[in-house]
DNA sequence: CATTAGCGTAAGTCATGGCTTACATATACG
DNA sequence: CGTATATGTAAGCCATGACTTACGCTAATG
């Protein structure tokens, strides 16, 4: 049930600012918060959640912390609508043999 | 950027409840509501976002308002996703081949 | 050791949003 | 028309979470 925990992270602007840094290559905390127009601790607890859900790693170097993407997080995500793709698909098809095969009203008198 | 709104309205475990009951066909508010712990106004609250993320569409039959899943906004996500595995992977890449195979220290006065 | 650099955490503030009940709107039907 | 059915909207309450500043902790450095 990462999946729900990562649809809670990329929900946030801001977070999702944070995570798009991230697209080419690792940084650290202090590179992630230069230019934003947050603080630099608001951009940890965004980390944190981000990482709770799988959508980011991190490693030490030092006193510095980087981070990179976690493609789990994103390989849960794309799970979970691929489900609703086939179901969907699914849906429509039983929908239009049993049901109805005009989703119109259906009229009073005529018919 | 409906991708944007699509995460905001996937981040709530109701309003995803909401969405996965469209899994097996259009089905009407009331259809909807029956069965959740939440009212039925908070439910035709949890579609208008949904509806506004493109994640379902929805259509009249009579005094009936049915729901039906929008690949959409489905996908609409996924390509957002997509771009981070391809950036994700090229920025491993780099870094692997660029860097040190280890992640060990390096740049700002390295001795 | 003492100091500095780099992050994480704690505590408090404030806006957002999810829920409720009450009301408004729209369509079928006798 | 008047009523019933089905849904959307309004207003208000309240918890959640995103942000801030202040502080604590760890690791490199001289």
């Amino acid at each position: 049930m990462t999946y729900a925990n990562a649809f809670v992270a990329l929900a946030d602007p801001t977070r999702r600012a944070v995570f798009e840094r991230l697209r080419k290559g690792p940084r650290a905390v202090g590179e992630i918060a230069e230019g934003l127009p947050v603080s630099r601790p608001a951009v940890s607890q965004h980390l944190k959640v981000l990482k709770e859900a799988r959508l980011v790693s991190a490693y030490r170097d030092g006193t510095r912390q980087f981070y990179a993407i976690d493609t789990q997080g994103l390989a849960d995500v794309r799970a979970y609508l691929d489900t609703f793709w086939g179901d969907a698909l699914n849906a429509f098809k039983a929908y239009a043999e049993k049901d109805a095969p005009r989703p119109r009203a259906r009229r009073k008198g005529s018919r």
